[in-house]
DNA sequence: TCCTAAGATTGGCATAGACCAATCGCAGTG
DNA sequence: CACTGCGATTGGTCTATGCCAATCTTAGGA
């Protein structure tokens, strides 16, 4: 993928390919080699065996777990990200979306979140916390701030799947543009609990702005996606 | 910006932390101390020290030349991606874009390359490879190619100022949507040579097929982003 | 004044080894 | 037969150390 050549590679980078060589073909899931076993094998130490592997568990092509061992990681998932709702998007591709609630509350905007969804800091807003699964498998941590207090949000919003369908349908709240802000970042601890990824995982960091048809912001969103282990497609056509 | 809570957070990753409060609020360039330094000011090791930097440098908050030091980094650069050109997104936003020309050739489309384009392979396709600038400094490694060859297309493409602007104006070729891929990915030495980064740097790597109004294709673009200086906008309205 | 060479400093790469933590298999026990 | 507990295995973190490579400073010389 990346442009070969090489101004003078470093050991674990030549190792890389060496393990690459070395899964090409396998099934996912398949065991490789213990570290101390490669280590051995490649002549070399379990530092840098282990740097090697860090960055091939970073790009998505092996996994590990503690205490069991390293192993070929199965293809990343694409995931087409629309002004949709995830459920949507996800469903529109045939995969089985999921989310588990961790937290839904009204309380006072901070200036961050005021400040996004142009209200007084102090203002009422409804939080909504969700980890979003396709497939079974943790995909993002995400958080939503809505304007206000929303009546039986709770069950309005298990009653319509999704949090798009929700607004619009039991409250009238359409979302006509959004506008999604995308960066890196790695991951720390509580990204490890939250979505089972190990510490310094790249992460995609998407902070999305809804916003009605009148220009009101309705929405505002900071979702942490795994980049070991989907890819996202976003499509636009002209005439915007 | 990540989740916090400690479901045991190992001494790098409070490393992390002290330096983050070390760096509040200094002007970007300024150097901080030497990672031997730090190593002995907080009672670790040097690898310690190294892996919480090699952490920070990641993220965008460091930056590190041998030889020289490590230092704070300026904030990252918010890029709008919109369906027009890079060039257009940048000056759209008051930013000075550039362009290095790498490389410019007719050549025969490999498997992989015609398969986006729909051609068959073999078949003739332009190659551009280029490196983006924005305020002087690398960006992105740019390798589009475009069906067939393009008369006088070097100094057409001078000419027009922007690559969407040369296919408008000159070929009669217009973009009406595109479909991007974001996934995320690590630099390797080439990466390293071409934008000026450090090995395993996170990347943005962006895959763009463009298509004319009648549905073919006219461009597959692959588009390596650094993710340690950048993020990117997008705008989607309704009614798409 | 300008260039060069040497040395000190700083980050880059790699080694070897220690101990911890999670997992798995197996022997022993109820 | 099911459960418990121990030990071996495997990845996770950290230390201590060495040498290489790039940069900067300084002293010396043309």
């Amino acid at each position: 993928m990346s442009p070969e050549a090489a101004p003078a590679a470093p050991k674990y980078y030549l190792l890389k390919t060496e393990v690459l060589a070395l899964i090409a073909g396998l099934q996912p899931g398949t065991l490789i080699p213990t570290e101390r076993a490669l280590a051995e094998k490649y002549s070399t130490s379990r530092t840098t065996v282990r740097q090697a592997i860090s960055e091939l568990v970073a790009e998505g092509r092996l996994g590990r777990i503690q205490g069991h061992g390293t192993f070929v990681a199965p293809p990343k998932v694409t995931h087409v990200r629309q002004l949709t709702s995830f459920s949507d998007d996800a469903r529109t591709q045939g995969l089985r979306p999921a989310s588990t609630l961790i937290a839904l509350d009204v309380m006072k905007a901070d200036n961050v979140v005021s400040a996004h969804l142009g209200l007084d800091e102090g203002a009422q807003v409804t939080r909504l916390e969700r980890i979003r699964l396709i497939e079974g498998e943790p995909l993002a941590h995400e958080v939503a701030w809505l304007p206000g207090k929303l009546a039986r949000f709770k069950s309005n919003l298990t009653k319509a799947g999704s949090l798009y369908a929700a607004l619009a349908d039991v409250y009238g709240i359409r979302v006509a543009d959004v506008e999604d802000t995308v960066e890196t970042a790695l991951a720390g601890p509580g990204d490890v609990q939250l979505l089972g990824i190990e510490m310094g995982a790249p992460l995609l960091v998407v902070h999305r702005l809804a916003r009605s048809a009148t220009g009101v912001p309705v929405e505002w969103t900071r979702s942490t996606f795994r980049g070991d282990r989907f890819r996202f497609v976003s499509r636009v056509k002209s005439g915007e």
